[in-house]
DNA sequence: GCCGTCTGGGTTTTT
DNA sequence: CCCAGACGGC
């Protein structure tokens, strides 16, 4: 938040004014090795640093931030630093600060989100905005998106928004506004219309005042290129831009850096390709490996020497990622001062998914009382189903945890409820926010009222609010509406007096938004009364109520950093960039991890990010790192069996200590491949079904008879690649990969 | 307009 | 298995 309340220099200083002199060389640099060294003195032209897991890359960042002041190289409003995350900037800008002092707030240091945001808001009217425009979070975007589709008459339920709107952002995150949108580009979903929803979704969006996120991105973009003195300012503005996790960049993002960078051309990135898991959500891999070619003159400099794991988890992430084509190139090395290379990275396989989570919570548990934290062991999960065995084994041991990866604060129901009440009364226009809470708590305002404002709307060029005056609507209706209109207009006269917290408690209270969960009978309820109270707690901070409802758009995450001793849960995405003592990665079997709709949807390209999310996984390591797999696992409520891993097969054996019981009934053996297999389970290839060519259409297999050793015979109702969905005369559903079942005649 | 029943679908999710 | 969203009866 803090960055939008500076004194904003483009414009305004005119920064000729350059490099003071060093004076000498400043203390923090004796704490760096040769090579983060000379990442931070290489201040000139364009620098790509590649920072393994663990090499010391936000050292790096702070430090390199910080000799540019030092040094007098630069003002610090002529540094310009981004990062992902709001946590990231955050840390940043606190380390910084201790660095540096004060100095450290004027320093363009944000998220590229809060960045374009401050951008959007110097020249509101240029991306053609009004003041005050709205934010979309996910959920808006998602309810316009329906909206959209089902006024032009499409099955929303053949068609899901979540898809288009999936499909618009893959769009922005390329840079490209509708227009930009080749014909080649569109895609085939809902016969071709995608493209021209886009552009609808943007109507709409201008005619709400509001854009999203993706536009935080493109509006500058747009601005820049449709006025070239805007840019140039900017360009001036900023004698050094540093970027953070450049991996994780889009198309968008590069656009817009390369743009600013033309200047000073002294941009400096830091990210690690091997740790590019986000491709998925438009993160574009090649903007870090074409740094070189698109920076001809560019430095790369490695940071290798990890400070962080033994050598033994060192080695088991180096040589799994090593099967990785397309890298960069780089080894981690164990920083000098450890010479001890630590326990062997420990592979386990269980019968089912339980005894899974009982063994390795079991192990947490004896840890603990050896002495380690909870704090410093983690257990990281492909998907956030997995998280739900852990849990009720937690429950059973009586051990604290929490679980990341649900909701975020700002995106619950009932916080997102709140901040729409406070949306409305900050701006009556914001139908979005009027739709989400004229019916809730239930005043019998249903979908018939909402159309017939939707019309008068329509009709009358007005808001929502605005239109209800001239709806036609059954008197009883009108009455609550007008009651409804009256309590936004008593809290908008409120909000002159009262502070932000104040008043939303007002609004919470007299709505019965607040009643209405804490009369709520379901288990959540009282959570959700709770976040309503923490919500509070958040808003006292802020002096205006414009300032909070910005801050709640771009902020996801809540500021909760509890420091009670509890065990953490969570996906590996969650899991980048932390460390812990103790790392377990439970689930690595074919299927969930790699995951199988990664092979299915992205091939040998999604293969290839699934293993770098391993590599991520392993080296969050600094002592201990255990893997399992289970050969059974009920995933939704169907037991379906599984083949280990082939990341396991792809561990080096130097590195890994394999204590998978033999004595259980199900003895694992080497075959020939050099993989593991279930002995009691497996069925000669030529046994099995035949497989699917990839790609074809239509199934061989669904409808035929087969057997399994252990479930008898069966009937293949449905497939999905290798597994086959196998209504078994005797046990009902299961899913089973095919080579465990052999066809049999009818 | 509300509330119950049914159906389908369920990787990951920095802003 | 478990949840959200659609649909139909009151």
């Amino acid at each position: 938040m803090d960055i939008f309340d500076l004194e904003d220099p483009v414009c305004s200083v005119p920064s000729t004014e350059d490099a003071r002199p060093i004076r000498q060389e400043p203390p923090f640099l004796a704490d760096l090795n040769p090579e983060q060294r000379e990442a931070v003195q290489t201040t000139k032209g364009p620098l790509l640093v590649l920072s393994g897991a663990g090499t010391g890359k936000t050292r790096v960042l702070t430090t390199r931030i910080a000799y540019l002041l030092a040094a007098g190289l630069a003002h610090p409003w002529q540094i310009l630093a981004v990062t992902f995350t709001n946590k990231a900037s955050r840390e940043m800008k606190e380390r910084l600060e201790h660095m540096v002092g004060p100095e450290a707030f004027s320093v363009w240091l944000g998220t590229f989100h809060a960045i374009g945001m401050r951008i959007l808001k110097k020249f509101t009217a240029e991306c053609g905005l009004s003041p005050h425009f709205i934010v979309l979070g996910s959920d808006d975007q998602e309810r316009l998106i329906k909206q959209i589709m089902q006024d032009n008459g499409i099955d929303t339920k053949k068609y899901t928004p979540g898809i288009l709107l999936d499909i618009i952002q893959r769009w922005k995150d390329r840079g490209l506004i509708p227009t930009a949108v080749t014909d080649a580009e569109n895609t085939n979903f809902c016969d071709g219309k995608a493209l021209g929803f886009y552009q609808i979704y943007q109507n709409r969006l201008k005619e709400l005042n509001a854009v999203d996120f993706g536009d935080l991105l493109l509006k500058p973009l747009e601005l820049f290129k449709a006025y070239p003195d805007i840019l140039k300012l900017y360009q001036n503005q900023f004698h050094y831009i540093l970027v953070d996790e450049y991996q994780d960049t889009n198309v968008a993002q590069y656009m817009l850096l390369r743009l600013l960078a033309k200047g000073h051309n002294n941009i400096c990135c830091v990210g690690d390709d091997d740790q590019s898991i986000y491709s998925w959500r438009g993160a574009d891999v090649d903007n870090i490996l074409n740094f070189g070619s698109v920076f001809p003159e560019a430095r790369i400099i490695r940071l290798e020497r990890n400070y962080r794991s033994t050598a033994h988890i060192l080695g088991a992430a180096s040589a799994l990622i090593a099967h990785n084509e397309g890298r960069l190139g780089k080894t981690l090395k164990v920083a000098d001062d450890i010479n001890n290379s630590g326990d062997l990275v420990r592979v386990e396989g269980f019968w089912n998914g339980q005894q899974e989570a009982e063994k390795i919570i079991e192990r947490i548990e004896g840890n603990q009382r050896a002495g380690t934290p909870l704090t410093h062991m983690a257990i990281l999960v492909r998907a956030s189903f997995q998280t739900r065995a852990f849990e009720e084994e937690l429950i059973r041991y009586g051990i604290p945890y929490k679980i990341i990866g649900g909701f975020k604060f700002y995106e619950r129901e009932e916080i997102r409820d709140a901040v729409a009440y406070l949306r409305l009364v900050l701006n009556t226009t914001d139908d979005l926010a009027l739709t989400r809470i004229i019916n809730k708590p239930r005043r019998g305002i249903g979908d018939g009222a909402l159309k017939a404002l939707e019309t008068a709307a329509r009709e009358k060029h007005l808001s929502l609010f605005d239109a209800i005056d001239w709806a036609e609507l059954r008197p009883s209706v009108r009455k609550t509406i007008t009651a409804f209109a009256n309590l936004i207009r008593d809290w908008q006269e409120a909000r002159q007096e009262l502070e932000p917290a104040q008043l939303l408690e007002r609004i919470l209270k007299e709505s019965g938004y607040l009643m209405m969960w804490q009369t709520d009978k379901s288990a959540d309820a009282e959570g959700r009364v709770e976040n309503l109270k923490e919500l509070q707690n958040v808003l006292s901070d802020f002096d205006s109520l414009q300032e909070f409802i910005e801050y709640a758009a771009l902020v996801t995450e809540s500021d909760e950093q509890s420091t009670e001793e509890q065990l953490t849960v969570m996906t590996l995405h969650a899991s980048k960039g932390l460390e812990f003592d103790h790392v377990y990665l439970p689930g690595w079997e074919e299927g969930l991890f790699p995951h199988q709709r990664a092979l299915d949807e992205n091939g040998h390209v999604g293969l290839e990010e699934e293993r770098r999310l391993a590599y991520v996984g392993i080296t969050r390591a600094r002592q201990q790192v255990m893997i399992s797999y289970a050969a059974n696992r009920r995933i939704y409520g169907t037991w379906q069996n599984s083949l280990p891993s082939r990341f396991i097969d792809e561990l080096p054996q130097e590195h890994i200590d394999n204590q998978t019981n033999r004595r259980m009934g199900w003895a694992v053996q080497q075959d020939i491949n050099n993989s593991f297999s279930w002995k009691s389970h497996s069925v000669s290839p030529q046994r099995g079904l035949p497989f699917n060519k990839p790609g074809a259409k239509t199934s061989r297999r669904v409808g035929k008879r087969v057997y399994h050793e252990m479930f008898g015979y069966g009937t293949v109702i449905k497939e999905e690649g290798e597994r086959l969905e196998i209504h078994f005369d005797e046990h009902g559903m299961k899913k089973i990969l095919a080579r465990f079942v052999e066809a049999v005649s009818p």
